[in-house]
DNA sequence: TATTGTTATACTCTATAACTATA
DNA sequence: TATAGTTATAGAGTATAACAATA
């Protein structure tokens, strides 16, 4: 049940309007993946691109560890690598030990580029909460951490690596 | 520049752990869209088609607005209106005013299966906060509302309709 | 001429089903 | 047989460039 409570900080101007959880969720979310999209397109790269350089920055996956990790069907995989391939992001390393396999991993060139691509984002993620105070910013970050925590536990998936 | 606060709320268990302000929003807005896919997805819809039920709602806009307000080329909006009004879920109606351009309508089964989807994700959405109190789900909406506010303005866009 | 919309074309992304090669 | 991966195919979504019709 929607609660009519305004903000408790009395110092904005007319009303402190507020759109509402779920509201502001998902205008959140279209706002983040807009700002992501662009800053990979300023690379020519998709947000699917980025996610397989982001995935393999610290692992070696299968194609088919590949498909699960970005919850795709291996089919679908074959394609996206091939792209990273052929623009020289990505490497298929043969696996000794087992020759129907593959170790993706990334090329030199593509571990820059997903770290340009992560620092252009990084910075492009905080202009956008440059209007809050840093305790808000922390509180935030804090309240969204709890959201990710409990809907990891609920999957059964670990959110911290490592 | 990246502050190293720690959370200052020390009654969580072991340690209080934060994604820190990117990774909490990144993360976020893929749960969201995720969940979004999925809704949309129990109805043979994609994002954008929920998208376009949403944007005619409370509009009737031609081809050229639709392509603006959804953020695409208009021959992009060329084919996204073709496979809706081919299931039955929107209209375009000749404008006796201009016969250059239509006016693109929801009909009745279009706006009754957006009206669905919203619920649906409505609900999706707010079980995702569940482990929150109130008192801090209040805070949260209220936290991003403030960046989509600061946002929009940046853009000379209004967030509020009407 | 300018605007509204479509068409032609091309590419990415995605899935399903059938296939090959290896285990 | 089971698993890893690719291929064939199909379709959504997107953009650019060229076009038609109307203003």
């Amino acid at each position: 049940m929607p609660s009519g409570e305004r903000a408790s900080v009395p110092d904005r101007g007319p009303a402190t309007p507020d759109l509402g959880l779920v509201d502001a969720l998902a205008q959140l979310s279209f706002l983040i993946q807009e700002t992501l999209t662009r800053v990979a397109a300023g690379h020519d790269l998709s947000v699917v691109q980025v996610r397989l350089l982001g995935v393999l920055r610290d692992r070696h996956p299968g194609m088919n560890d590949l498909a699960r990790l970005l919850g795709l069907d291996k089919s679908s995989v074959t394609g996206l690598v091939d792209r990273a391939e052929r623009r020289g992001l990505v490497r298929r390393n043969v696996n000794a030990r087992d020759r129907r396999s593959y170790e993706v991993t990334l090329t030199p060139v593509g571990r820059s580029l997903g770290r340009r691509v992560a620092r252009e984002f990084d910075r492009e993620a905080r202009r956008l909460a440059r209007g809050l105070e840093p305790r808000e910013r922390e509180r935030l970050s804090s309240l969204i951490t709890r959201v990710l925590v409990d809907e990891a536990a609920a999957r059964n998936v670990e959110l911290f690596p490592k």
